[in-house]
RNA sequence: GAGCCAUUAGCUCAGAUGGUAGAGCAUCUGACUUUUAAUCAGAGGGUCGGAGGUUCGAAUCCUCCAUGGCUCACCA
């Protein structure tokens, strides 16, 4: 990669190129241009014409187009060259004859990735490729680097991530890897706003960092003098507008987790939460499938999309299946028996599910379910009834005290949503946060912290209410079948090179 | 945090066993008015990721460091 400094060869012509361009009072950082067709409205006006029909037409459509000058082919006295936007790309005919001595020189000493506009007629060429001859020339933009391979694009990962913008230059499938990402956002808040949901924004900079079991990101206020956290949820926020009165709400936004980076985890990611009041976790459910299938049904006109080698389809319903029964029914062990910690950590040995000491049995069931079930979800599954020790904000279940009303959505093996009814007896949920504070004492960090303000609010009492998480960056890679998080976020985390070694 | 692999021209990649660094595209000069991975003739371009070491001699072998990828761990 060329740093600042030290100039390729190539720099330095184009860098030329632009003294001279400045010298003859041209300015290679042009102004604003109206364009009359993208590439593809062009081919969709155009493409219909035969090469005589667009010949007797000459003169009546004269057309303005404008792009990155992807690739060029001189001809002496003419040159072909492709212009890219956004569309797609399309060719320009250029001849001394007809843009005159000044422009064409411009044209053969302007450069691939320059931003040129023309203005012209739609003519088909020899070979019956559509293509604008110009009228003039002109460049908009001088570009002082030259772009990657033409053919080859660019395949450098690291340079993909670092140069996001070179990757979307030069390789289509990205652009339409973020178009979509767009898209299934798009879908998703119609479909909510649709449903009565009321999209709101609370603050990412918590004083307590709550909601979820995870470390935090430690930022400070200078005027404030005090220690902030990032957020790691938006959960206790949103259940604030519940009591507020705001019956259905969601929040689409970052959350920022101080964790291993991989290929399904950057530091902050994209979620949304969702709450309705008068709910259980049973509605979310359903609304959860109505949701995904909306999106995929609306992005890809279909409920099937592939991922890998697999085929998933996201058409409702979905199984919804116990914990407990996917347990006995992939491992055999039946965890709805009444179970001491000490037998629960007998059964782990017995079946190499790796625990820690200091587990009790609603862990080690989750630790069976994670270690033994999880991979092998691959069709849209809710599992529900998760156990009480892992769900410290989650309605614990009527029948069976040792779980709770919790569900979770696992695709390809991956979780895809978390979601519960949620517990809104303030004095059960000052006990739970009670228990995190001890695991916090006992060493875990990522437990919760005591948070005062929220059993506040909950004490002039929540409705009952369903909530729901879906991690978007791990929706999008499903939906897009990307295989790392980093191909569906535009810039990923990354260490800062250093340059100084 | 651990293991394995990678890093060579602007881009994509070759460079067995150690012996003066190569190709295609791109760039530069010249020719060419319907080309399309344009063509033809010529030319330039490298601290081989960085720092040490072994050796008469290192892109190549060794050590450390940096960045990235994959797998694992933590998690979503």
């Amino acid at each position: 990669m060329t740093q600042e400094g030290q100039q390729s060869d190539q720099m330095l012509v184009r860098l030329e190129k632009l003294e001279q361009l400045q010298e003859q009072g041209y300015n290679p950082f042009g102004m604003r241009f109206d364009r009359t067709h993208t590439a593809r409205a062009m081919h969709e006006s155009f493409e219909e014409y035969t090469k005589e029909e667009l010949q007797e037409r000459e003169g009546q459509d004269t057309v303005a187009v404008a792009g990155r000058l992807m690739t060029k082919r001189g001809k002496g006295k003419a040159g072909f060259a492709h212009i890219q936007d956004l569309s797609g790309q399309i060719q320009l005919y250029v001849r001394k004859d007809a843009v005159g001595e000044e422009q064409y020189e411009r044209f053969q000493t302007s450069d691939i990735g320059d931003i040129v506009a023309i203005h012209g007629v739609a003519f088909k060429t020899k070979v019956g490729e559509l293509s604008v001859k110009a009228h003039d020339f002109q460049l908009l933009t001088k570009s002082l680097r030259p772009l990657p391979d033409k053919h080859h694009g660019l395949k450098d990962i690291e340079q993909r991530y670092r140069q996001r913008y070179l990757d979307l230059i030069v390789n289509p499938d990205v652009q339409e890897t973020f178009i979509k990402r767009s898209q299934i956002l798009q879908s998703m808040r119609r479909y909510l706003d649709a449903q009565g949901f009321l999209e709101v924004e609370t603050p990412m900079m918590h004083q307590i960092p709550g909601g979820a079991s995870a470390r935090p990101f430690v930022t400070h206020h200078n005027a404030l003098d005090m220690e902030l956290y990032m957020r790691i949820a938006i959960e206790l926020h949103l259940k604030r507008l519940i009591v507020g009165g705001f019956e259905k709400v969601y929040e689409v936004g970052r959350v920022f987790r101080n964790e291993g980076v991989s290929t399904r985890h950057n530091p902050e990611f994209t979620m949304i939460e969702l709450y309705e009041a008068y709910a259980d976790y049973q509605d979310i459910m359903t609304l959860t499938e109505n949701l995904i299938a909306h999106i995929t049904q609306d992005v890809y006109g279909q409920m099937q999309v592939k991922y890998g080698d697999e085929i998933i389809d996201l058409s409702p319903s979905w199984r919804r299946v116990h914990m407990v029964d996917l347990i006995k029914e992939e491992t055999g062990v039946n965890f709805w028996a009444e179970l001491s910690d000490e037998e629960a950590h007998q059964l782990a040995e017995s079946h190499n599910v790796q625990v820690d000491d200091h587990m009790t049995f609603g862990h080690i069931v989750n630790e069976f379910f994670e270690q033994l079930v999880e991979e092998k979800l691959i069709q849209p599954t809710f599992v529900y009834g998760h156990p009480l020790a892992i769900s410290p904000l989650a309605r614990q279940n009527a029948e069976d005290p040792r779980f709770t009303d919790r569900f979770e959505l696992f695709i390809v093996g991956r979780e895809h949503a978390n979601a519960f009814t949620e517990l809104n007896d303030p004095i059960d949920q000052r006990a739970r946060f009670e228990e995190q504070v001890k695991a916090r004492e006992r060493g875990d960090d990522e437990a919760q912290m005591m948070d005062e303000d929220f059993l506040e609010s909950l004490e002039y009492g929540m409705p009952p209410t369903g909530g729901l998480g879906i991690g978007i960056d791990r929706l999008v890679m499903l939906l897009t079948n990307a295989s790392s998080i980093r191909d569906v976020l535009l810039f990923p985390q990354m260490k800062t090179k250093d340059h100084e070694q």
